[in-house]
DNA sequence: TTGTAAGCGTTATCAC
DNA sequence: GTGATAACGCTTACAA
């Protein structure tokens, strides 16, 4: 391996000054910079960013802990989506991102391996909160993705708004009972949706009865289905149903169809989040869409600026959320 | 921060000792480890990872160079998949993954970025073949996915086969005018599935015309629309398609429903990927699976020995691909 | 404008 | 079993 060394003899300049040519310091003449550029060039010089870390603290590397409920990983539609939009922001910055492996055991050790790795901010993606801890006491710059935590900062939609949204469409429709499958309420997003949906629905002096709002666990395919057989089962089932996330109603959608039924025709169902999947269902899905680019584009201002010491105080980015209107919703 | 200067100085042994102590080593006490441990949970200690990578030379980083065409990076249905399933594989020998950023110009210098990080290996994930010299020619371990590079080691798909699963499968329904939607021939799965492709209809000695094959660029749901636009303008128009990506053919069923026709009544289509989208969409769409699983699992496996000197030669590594029925295809 | 030398936190080579 | 000490490749006071 080649160092800085070894463009100091070639140049017969000093380390030091070879440095600060690399660093683009000033107080270095024209001459010794053409030199040591040149000698770079020529002996394939590579600096070791392990030595600049120790030296300088500084790793240009950010966190990425990932913690989701489908157990798909990075192949998540959303938070795919999300963390991409964040990456490009943060590669203009010159930062890379690290994805630590969560196999050394408990949650709560990924904290002490990213001190570990020394990364210079962290981005935590979705996690239900527990090891939040850790971050939020540290001193490791962090931001979060879809959930607020105490003391940190944090970016995500405006949930309930969007529960909101979805029952004044489906009233606007004509729609009187509403249904609604809900995420596992350990999820802030989901108790947040939930709640726009209560507020609407109290808002519109609907009575909602209670088997209407049904738990559809986390976010999942096979969760809207179940969630949705037991809308079906009930007395008197619903005419409209809003689900808190797209996959939920994909999963609802084809119980409805394999009941017999039609969509929008019989149930009108609004989804929520706007995965790349939502336009070319069939039908295709009415749902609330999430500013994916937003969100991943914010988190890293906000996680930037930290690292920067820019902003001392931890604040919130509430980012809104946008009814798109397909065909899985029709008037009463 | 605590170092092991200071756990040497809190145990009264020396930092020789605690290292030892840290890294498993013989010869060493049971008390003197008793006391180091103790130490370094009273006081919080966290290795530096750079510290150990200089003096070690050994990163446990895999750096990871995405490039594909339809730029929504790691939200990308299918290696987004393959990504995931290597980093599980990885994640239990300890190695964490490092998303280099691309920002710094050319891809060729995606390269040198890797070197300055000092990874230990690189997973490189469809390129266009051009700055995989690079790799190839340099002693970092590499392994590629979906492109098989000389004197590199390669995991891809049996896309040929798949080529010729799609056709005898279509040849099988009766089906005799069968077009190809094909990936640009820039890129070496196109290449292979379209060769596949041919191989498959001169076995059955079945005469297709050249306007029967028309290319559809890098798999997008666009260059499906368009090259579906141009297959339905033909005067004799195949009555099915085989198209060599899944998101191109929702573009060109798009089409074909946009033009009054009805899939599969009217023209059989044929994917190739099994992205998840495809199961879900109206209809169901008949593909040529790809394992992303094994695919992701096999590259880490290939690249891991590398890293660890178990294999010098390079190989290639050829993944099964599976016809899946669902309800795009029809008898003629 | 350039150079010397200390320091970043580890591991590794030797002695003891 | 244990401990000095050099080495890893770089940045950065501080001198010159």
């Amino acid at each position: 391996m080649t160092t800085i060394y070894d463009i100091a003899k070639a140049t017969e300049y000093s380390i030091t000054t070879v440095s600060k040519v690399l660093n683009n310091y000033p107080n270095v003449s024209e001459k010794a910079k053409k030199k040591v550029l040149q000698a770079v060039e020529e002996l394939g010089y590579t600096p070791n960013s392990s030595a600049r870390t120790l030296a300088t603290n500084k790793s240009w590397m950010i966190g990425v802990v990932f913690a989701e409920h489908l157990g798909v990983g990075m192949a998540h539609p959303f938070f795919s989506e999300v963390i991409e939009s964040f990456k490009k922001q943060v590669e203009l910055y010159d930062y890379d991102l690290l994805f630590v492996s969560r196999n050394m055991g408990l949650q709560k050790r990924t904290y002490k391996h990213l001190k570990h790795r020394g990364v210079d901010g962290v981005v935590v993606v979705q996690s239900l909160g527990e090891e939040a801890i850790e971050y939020s006491t540290s001193k490791l710059p962090t931001v979060f993705v879809d959930m607020p935590i105490e003391k940190s900062s944090a970016v995500y939609s405006d949930n309930k708004q969007g529960g909101m949204l979805a029952v004044d469409y489906l009233y606007g429709l004509g729609h009187r009972k509403i249904a609604h499958i809900a995420g596992r309420d350990t999820m802030f997003t989901a108790v947040e949706r939930t709640r726009g949906f209560k507020l609407a629905t109290r808002e519109k002096a609907l009575t909602i009865p209670e088997q209407y709002i049904v738990d559809g666990g986390y976010y999942s395919y096979e969760g809207g289905r179940e969630a949705m057989v037991r809308l079906l089962g009930l007395e008197d089932p619903p005419t409209a149903v809003f689900v808190a996330g797209d996959e939920m109603a994909l999963g609802a959608i084809k119980v409805i169809k394999e009941a017999g039924l039609r969509v929008p025709e019989d149930i009108s169902v609004i989804g929520f989040d706007d995965i790349p999947l939502s336009k070319h269902v069939d039908p295709p899905l009415t749902t609330i869409r999430q500013d994916k680019q937003l969100i991943g584009q914010q988190s890293a201002v906000l996680l930037l600026d930290k690292i920067n010491g820019l902003s001392k105080n931890n604040q919130d980015k509430i980012v809104p959320v946008q009814l798109i209107k397909r065909n899985s919703c029709s008037a009463l």
